[in-house]
This record gives C-alpha cells, sequence and structure tokens, in this order.
RNA sequence: GCCGCUAUCGUCUAGGGGACUAGGACGCCGCCCUCUCACGGCGGAAACCGGGGUUCGAAUCCCCGUAGCGGUACCA
C-alpha cells in the first residue's frame, strides 16, 4: 500500500486537512505501507515557502511521520511537459483559445447540463477531450460507486498557455509515478475524480483505490475560518491542546470503533483504522469535546511530562510543585497559568473577591488562620490542614467562612487550587506576608 | 441553473430487515462528594428529515420530495 497526503501550500495547515493527514498516515502504519508527502505547489500565485514550512511543523507537532517527500509538484514539470506532449500527440488533448466566457456561451446554446467541447486550435490552453458519450465510475470505498455522465463534463483545461500545468492533470500524473494504490482525500475532490481518471485512462494506466472522506465544518455547519475560534494546527497547539488528544479527536471526526469507544490512544487507532468504517456524512468541529478529551489526556500524564509540556509552553520553569495542585483543574496547558500564576507573580487583583470574602468577619478569620500557621511545624500538609480546621472549630464558622477569605490573600481570587496544598507550596514566610498584605488597612 | 454527495439526540456516533422500550460519548439539567473551581460518582431530558413503496416485519432496502454541503476556474 502507497499513499499520499498532498497539502497545497495556500495558507495554515486547517483541521480538514490534518484529520487527511492522521487518516493516511494511519492507514499507512496500519498496513505497513508508504506515505508519501507531496506540495501541491502548481499554484504560484498563492503557494509560498512559509506555508510549506507551517504545514511540516503542523505535521511535526502532530507527530505524523512521512516515508516520502516532501515532494514538490512543480520540481516535476520536466515530467508533466512530457505526459502533455505525449496527451497532445495521441489526440488526447487539444489546444484551444476558448474562454471561461465561450464555455459558458456554449453551455447558453447547448443546455446547462451539456459539457463544452472546444475545437483544436495552433495555440491556447490545452484541454483534455472528454467523450460524448459514456461515463466514467468512481469506485470509492467509502461511498461505493459514483457514475459521471461524460456529457455533463466540461474539456477541462489541463494546462496553462504558458505551458504550466493545472491541478487536476498534476495529480493524475504524479499520483501514477508514485505509484499512489489509494487515494484517500476530502470529499471536495470528488467531483474531481473522473478529470483525473480521464487523464489516467489517455495514458492507459490502472486507476488507484479512492476513498473520498466526509467534510469536516464548523459548529454552525458551514465551511470552518476564523470565525469559529481556533481552526489551525497552529490555533488549536497555541490554545494548549495536546497532539494525542488531537489525534484522538480528530480520528473520532468521521470514524468510529464498532464499539464506539470514545477515549483511544494513537496506538490503537493505528491497529483498529479502517477505511471501511470511515463515516460517509460530514462533521462538525466541536471544540468542547476536544476539551474534555484533552483534559482526560492532561490527566492521564505524569506530573513530570505535564511541568514539562507546561514549562515548555509558558515559557516558566520551576512549575512542578504547581502543577501537582493544579493538574485535576485545568483542561488545557492554557488553563494552567490563569489558574496558578499567582503563586509565582503574585495575587490577582480581584475587587469583587476581596469585597465578597475580606470582610470584617474574614479579616477576624484571616487574623485568626495567620497566628495559628506561625505556630505550624512542620509546615506541611497534615499539620497545615488541622492548623486550619483547628481555627474553623474555635471560631464556629464554616469552612468556607474561614477558607476563602484565605484564599483571596493568597490568590487575589476566589478560585484556587486547594487552600491547604497552596499554603504548603507557597511556604511559611510568604503565605504569611500575603495575608499581612490582606489584613493591612 | 447544472452535476454530485449526504441525512439517527444540540454535537460526534453505534446500528447494516426482527436482538430497538434506538446504545455510547461531549454538552445540558438534577443529586452526591466538597474549602473555591474542577475532578469523580449516580440519575435525567434529548434523535431515526417528510412522503410513498418492498416485506409478515424497516432507523436499516428502493423511489420521490426537502434540506445541508461540495463541484461547476487557464485555484487546489
Amino acid at each position: 500500500m502507497r499513499v499520499r497526503f498532498a497539502p497545497s501550500p495556500t495558507g495554515a495547515l486547517h483541521i480538514g486537512g490534518a484529520r487527511t493527514a492522521l487518516y493516511n498516515w494511519l492507514l499507512a502504519r496500519h498496513a505497513g505501507g508508504t506515505l508519501v508527502l507531496r506540495i501541491e505547489d502548481t499554484d504560484r500565485e498563492r503557494s509560498t515557502p512559509e506555508n510549506v514550512e507551517q504545514i511540516l511543523d503542523a505535521l511535526r507537532w502532530l507527530d505524523l511521520d512521512y516515508d516520502e517527500g516532501p515532494i514538490s509538484q512543480v520540481s516535476r514539470t520536466e515530467r508533466h511537459q512530457e505526459i502533455l506532449e505525449q496527451l497532445l500527440a495521441g489526440g488526447h488533448a487539444y489546444r484551444s483559445s476558448a474562454t471561461a466566457d465561450d464555455v459558458r456561451a456554449f453551455k447558453d446554446e447547448h443546455g446547462a447540463e451539456r459539457g463544452f467541447r472546444g475545437d483544436a486550435e495552433e495555440s491556447g490552453a490545452v484541454r483534455l477531450r472528454v467523450p460524448d458519450d459514456g461515463a466514467t465510475v468512481v469506485h470509492d470505498v467509502i461511498r461505493g460507486e459514483t457514475t459521471f455522465r461524460h456529457t455533463h463534463l466540461d474539456d477541462p483545461v489541463i494546462a496553462r498557455a504558458d505551458g504550466s500545468v493545472l491541478y487536476n492533470f498534476a495529480v493524475a500524473v504524479d499520483d501514477l509515478d508514485a505509484g499512489i494504490t489509494h487515494v484517500v482525500r476530502g470529499e471536495d475532490h470528488l467531483s474531481n475524480t473522473p478529470k483525473q481518471l480521464l487523464v489516467l485512462e489517455a495514458l492507459g494506466a490502472q486507476q488507484p483505490i479512492y476513498a473520498h472522506l466526509p467534510l469536516l465544518h464548523g459548529p454552525d455547519g458551514k465551511k470552518l475560518s476564523k470565525r469559529h475560534g481556533a481552526a489551525s494546527v497552529q490555533e488549536l497547539r497555541e490554545a494548549g491542546y495536546l497532539p494525542e488528544a488531537l489525534r484522538n479527536y480528530l480520528a473520532l471526526l468521521g470514524w468510529g470503533s464498532d464499539d464506539d469507544q470514545t477515549i483511544i490512544s494513537t496506538d490503537e487507532l493505528v491497529e483498529r483504522f479502517s477505511l471501511e468504517r470511515v463515516s460517509r456524512n460530514p462533521a462538525r468541529f466541536d471544540e468542547q469535546k476536544l476539551r474534555w478529551l484533552n483534559g482526560r489526556y492532561l490527566r492521564e500524564l505524569g506530573v513530570d511530562d505535564l511541568t514539562a509540556r507546561l514549562e515548555q509552553y509558558t515559557g516558566r520553569s520551576g512549575l512542578r510543585a504547581a502543577v501537582e495542585i493544579s493538574r485535576e483543574k485545568v483542561q488545557t496547558l492554557a488553563d494552567f497559568w490563569p489558574l496558578a500564576g499567582f503563586i509565582f507573580d503574585g495575587p490577582a487583583d480581584d475587587p469583587a473577591a476581596r469585597e465578597k470574602w475580606l470582610t470584617p468577619d474574614g479579616m477576624t478569620a484571616l487574623q485568626a488562620v495567620r497566628s495559628a500557621l506561625e505556630e505550624v511545624d512542620p509546615f506541611e500538609l497534615g499539620p497545615v490542614q488541622e492548623a486550619l480546621e483547628g481555627v474553623v472549630r474555635d471560631l464556629g464558622a464554616k469552612p468556607k467562612q474561614v477558607f476563602q477569605p484565605v484564599r483571596v490573600a493568597l490568590a487575589g481570587r476566589a478560585v484556587s487550587p486547594g487552600i491547604f496544598e497552596t499554603l504548603v507550596v507557597l511556604g511559611r514566610e510568604e503565605s504569611l506576608a500575603r495575608i499581612d498584605r490582606a489584613l493591612a488597612p
């Protein structure tokens, strides 16, 4: 089995492309096949080296490797010209000066369902000659057979007047030369397939097995865009998602195991993935489910691993103790700093929290806690907890009437990791200093 | 307009003629746990797009309609 992932570098790698890459990768790894990476850069206007680098970077981060490539489609220009001449010489293609307007005029005259047919001229763009009768049938592993009647097809332009080739031609030739056995790509390419098949047929080549994946849409069912928040791999990475969680989530968008398992490791995906079980209906990208899944993966990580990732993500070091007491409370790497950053940067400033908890009663409780903490020895979880609970008893108060003022004094907010744990991580000196600051008029 | 694909809870899906009182997961609601926020546990509401067939029997097969999406470029 030889499969390929063939993105065009006209922008960042979006989750749709990432899923296509993932499925091809899973397929290749499952079958012990070869994954070829090809960069479809025949659109010289929009293709940039920066975009290529971004795609490569996204694949690296996702930990999806490939066995051959990346090979640039334009680097194969000579070969494309050779095939082009071959088709021209064999009468499978012809030059035509017909413009888009001419094509429209042709359809107005012959009916909208009648595809454009041109006459061979001396110069102009190269069009593939499509037979008038008959049909091209696409055999798709996911969708079954789809028939495209030739009369509905226009003679497609396969090379510009200047000789540069177009997508549907380049793809067919490149897939053929690369010996691709399975073409797995988005459903938006389904209607392109007959054109590619016609090129292959003109070349007397065998057709690969096709699998057209259902498209991915935004939460509103519309095409994914900036409007929907994070839609590119880069953005998801910046939003604090883990690559393994994203792989799991993406795999589930259009594919499900027979037992409908939700949490499924990459190794298990490789083992269980099959094209036959890919769904036919489009899916919507639901970030809430990704968040939940990411939280599950985050909590599976050991403290050391999670600390390392958070230190890389935040660019800070010495996070381990804070990570240890926060890991149950975060779903993404981005959630960590807002929750635990006060440990390093000092209390936040939340007037509402101060007003609610640093009341006269709150100050009384805080004073009592301060005295109790001074005595605690050693300053560790058990003793600290006993000391605070002692204050609660002595004051005859509810736990939160004592703990919340302390929390606000330490964190500046009404939300934080557990209060005993936070005290221990801050240490006696820093804790007392923060309490004193809160007590100061 | 034309060509094509698709159609199960709000979302991702299981289901491939009787096992369906349609299962799971996210989200939502309630309860429990609880120092906040979470995590976790328990429970609940929530779907077969509509209409015709085929069949003893249809979420499952066929047709029509409707809707969504894709293509219709000298873009990919």
